[in-house]
RNA sequence: CAAGGCGGCCGGACAGCCGCGCUGCGGCUUGACCGCAGUGAGGAAAGUCCGGGCAUCAGGGGAACAGGACACCGGGUAACGCCCGGCUGGGAAAACCCAAGGGAAAGUGCCGCAGAAAACUACCGCCGGGCUAUAUGCCCGGUAAGGAUGAAAAGGCGAGGUAAGAGCUCACCGCGGCGGUGGCAACAUCGCCGGCUUUAGGUAAACCCUGUCCGAUGCAAGACCAAGUUAGGGGCGUCAAGGUGCAUUUUAUGCAAACCGGACGAUACGGAGCGUUCUCCCUCCACUCCAGAGGUGGGUCGCAAUGAGCCGUCCGGCAACGGCCGGCCCAGAUGAAUGGCUGUCGGUCCGGGCUUGCCCGGAUUACAGAACCCGGCUUACAGGCUGCCUUGUCUG
RNA sequence: GCGGGUAUAGCUCAGGGGUAGAGCGCAACCUUGCCAAGGUUGAUGUCGUGGGUCCGAAUCCCAUUGCCCGCU
């Protein structure tokens, strides 16, 4: 599975209105994307916003959430879905391998939500 | 050894595995591809407080006004509000430190409370004279030594002098002027003179005056390529070849731009040209304006290997800095590259052990991430290295 | 990336060199059988933080921190 970077402000928003999971550390969400582009592969993308800190502490909180995606999302990821990864005050802090088993805890909840709403989407409406 | 002052510098190191950006080369399964090699954050990359380069506004000369910045002297620099050296004033026992440090004699304003008075001073007091029998008291005059107030009180201090006093006179200090000497200068120093209410309190980080400098906007500047929109409405003017209207010379000619539709835009008026106004040269503009809606915001260059560049020897200079020669090429992203794991060695702190400088264990290892590029300033910063200087104590 | 504004009592704001104020709120008392309204009285600030100028700073100057806003 190759994963790609998402860029465009529209699917950021578009995730943070579909689907999400929230575990230590970080907060995955997800949208689907039916075009044909990404058929057999997904994109993700990251945020880290003013609110953690200073523009090192916001690297440094991307680059580990990349390292976390690069050893996660080839195995688990879904093909078709643009996935968002949020960090959170701690993130630079906590341990890179419990970082890391929170990621796969998280990507397998939300693809059992996605899951979920494909094969009964008219349930999963009116629940929204 | 202790306490302190002023600089300069570093700001973890090495190795292994898995990854990332850029550049170069190669590969074929030509792609958001793979492989190899090289390279990859700071002293502040930060704050955006100054000064430049660069780009656009078509360009240039002059005058006035407005606005802003700066302000002892000399030097450095591309430039600066920066840096270096000096002067003056203030602080410290000293090494040293601090200073927006021009003008108050161009003008205006302000100086609360207290105090007689906050700038043409006179409450108490002191002295003289008068009224009154005397004292008290009152009136007139002289005075600014003393008291009291205040942040600040009209040169200070001592002596002479006087009715009491006063630069009234004199010495010293201070101040002003002239001259000599030293210094590029700020200024220092010496001498003479003034006789100081003929010395005009403070405040310019109050307005201001004087001198010097300053066009605006910032790489999201800007250039090019590609794609898309180029539709509707209102207003100005020209055209009589269509319709309409009017007139008739009666079916064609003339007039009319009011209306519908169409084709279009003047070498004149005028407008524009980097704060405002004026002026000179020069140049440019031939349809214009308004409102609403929708779409796009992709790529290349700018841009990173030539720069006020970095390193080193030597030379000049007290220094900032400059010069000769030699060597080097050193990040370039755009949802934005340095991460993850492991080991060894460091630094600091704590605890324990003892063989007293080693061992063991634990914790900790700062501030912080280039985004067009340089020169400064400012602010943040665990810990460490190093040079010089001052004072005190002890020993020789 | 660039450029502005603001910070004063619990809240909303005045004050632009000379003793920190207003409204609302708060507390006590009066009024009432009780409550509300009304009346009387009172408490309350390191003027965001650190320096400087001045005799004196909330005010002027410099630096700094937080918050808010605008352009692209």
């Amino acid at each position: 599975m190759k994963v790609f970077i998402l860029k465009k402000r529209k699917d950021f928003v578009k995730a943070a209105q579909e689907f999400k999971v929230v575990v230590n550390g970080l907060v995955l969400q997800a949208a689907l994307n039916l075009s044909e582009k990404a058929k057999d592969c997904c994109f993700v993308g990251y945020t880290a916003t003013k609110k953690l800190g200073k523009a090192h502490i916001r690297n440094r909180t991307k680059r580990r959430l990349r390292a976390a995606v690069a050893m996660v999302f080839p195995s688990l990821a879904k093909a078709g879905v643009n996935y968002v990864v949020i960090g959170r005050h701690n993130t630079t802090e906590l341990e890179f391998a419990y970082l890391t088993r929170r990621l796969r805890d998280a990507i397998n909840e939300i693809n059992a939500q996605i899951e979920a709403r494909q094969q009964s989407p008219s349930e999963a409406e009116e629940k929204l």
